[in-house]
DNA sequence: TGTGCTATTTGATTTATATCAAAACCACCC
DNA sequence: GGGTGGTTTTGATATAAATCAAATAGCACA
């Protein structure tokens, strides 16, 4: 990533985020946050910027404040697997590796609070509770991209599309439950992540809208009619 | 995980341990490994035992030091997906979750070093760098299940067995590179590793060996003939 | 040496999904 | 308000892998 320190402020630090109780900073006391709050630098992103690229120093561990980032693999010839689709609260990145193994890309637009591995690693000398806080994390996203394993392996094209629009109604849980949220990915997005084509993926929307299991208005606009059905289905 | 005590022996502890530099607990110094290692018990599996199962409680994690362990999922109807195999040296469990979210089972004859969750978090308090430690080993998980992700989604069926048979050879690196091993999977096990059928793996393995990249013999013993092609389909 | 039992291979056929192709939709902009 | 480019939908067809079915091989054990 270059230009790391352009386009961030660091004004509103941890008392003002919207992702404090989630993030893996959350289990540091207001003490050891504030001094590792210095160290963080919040970055936004536009649609479709690249945030990391696979093969490059693994020099910043992000938490997203804003948005959603995917995180995909690629092929030789150009086939796309995403991975993982990282939301609010989500860390990005790891303290382990030397290298970044995967490319990462806000959808739609995006903040995220990047740490300088570095400096987390000089900061759990005297603060080791951080490394159990990330540990949990990427816990975490292994149960995913377990979880994610099983529908690519076993699931048909229409358990895929259903597990998904599940997955999407889940971070909207905030909100009541038949309310209508933005898909914010594009259909061959979706594709890459469930491992199909477009027209699949295109395919079985229509056949869910014409079953009345969902409706989609406005382009992109989605509200889950039936969510008893699609959990069957899932 | 019932009857843990049964059939342990504590007697040949770290120092003889085959795995001590593969594992976890490889980050403890030697003061801190004898304390650590009094928590330990070491039990043996034969082939197919049930290890962990989902849906229990996470009072253990486990250390790898012999044979192999399947970790896997299942759907309602019985479809199988393995998300993981665990190799000596592998962390099974973790210390995170209430509960295990996946089934274990030993790939033949199995030794595993166990530790209680609790303990190892007692031990913590003074020995902070296990959680580091713990933290390497699943991001290591991580990024395999990421790599499996891509196969899944989005590789053929020869590319996936071609994948699946490199992976093997990897973990028999120490002995020279033409030399043959033994296939611990069977078909059925491969199939859902792979996300694939049993014909469709049994199909593609005599297409290999038709072609020449490959020989198998006294049931399960496999040479890999042209390394170098198989790694160009994969 | 034969008798089951299970695992594997091979063959025939079906089917879900991919591929190829074109039309429809939509957003943006002059 | 009508072009322009990208995205999505729909249709026709092809194909890889699944399914169904049966033969073969391998192995434990009487």
């Amino acid at each position: 990533m270059n230009n790391i320190t352009s386009n961030h402020y660091n004004l509103d630090k941890c008392n003002s985020c919207p992702v404090r109780e989630l993030s893996f900073c959350n289990a540091l006391d207001s003490h050891a946050l504030e001094e590792f709050s210095a160290l963080s630098k919040t970055r936004a992103f536009e649609d479709g910027q690249l945030i990391f690229s696979e093969g490059k120093n693994n020099e910043y561990l992000g938490s997203i404040t804003h948005g959603i980032v995917k995180i995909y693999k690629l092929l030789d010839d150009g086939r796309q697997q995403i991975v993982s689709l990282g939301f609010p609260g989500d860390m990005l990145g790891n303290i382990v590796d030397a290298e970044y193994n995967y490319f990462a890309e806000s959808v739609g637009e995006t903040k995220i609070c990047f740490y300088q591995v570095a400096r987390i690693n000089s900061f759990a000398e005297s603060n080791p509770e951080i490394y159990r806080s990330i540990l949990g994390k990427t816990t975490e996203q292994l149960g995913h991209a377990r979880e994610w394993l099983l529908l690519l392996g076993r699931k048909t094209a229409q358990e895929k599309i259903a597990s998904f629009l599940l997955l999407l109604a889940e971070h909207h849980k905030g909100s009541s439950p038949d309310q209508a949220f933005k898909i914010p990915l594009k259909r061959q997005e979706i594709a890459d992540f469930l491992g199909l084509t477009i027209e699949t993926v295109s395919r079985h929307f229509s056949n869910l809208k014409s079953k009345q299991l969902i409706r989609e208005y406005a382009g992109h606009m989605l509200t889950i009619v039936d969510h008893e059905a699609l959990r069957n289905i899932a």
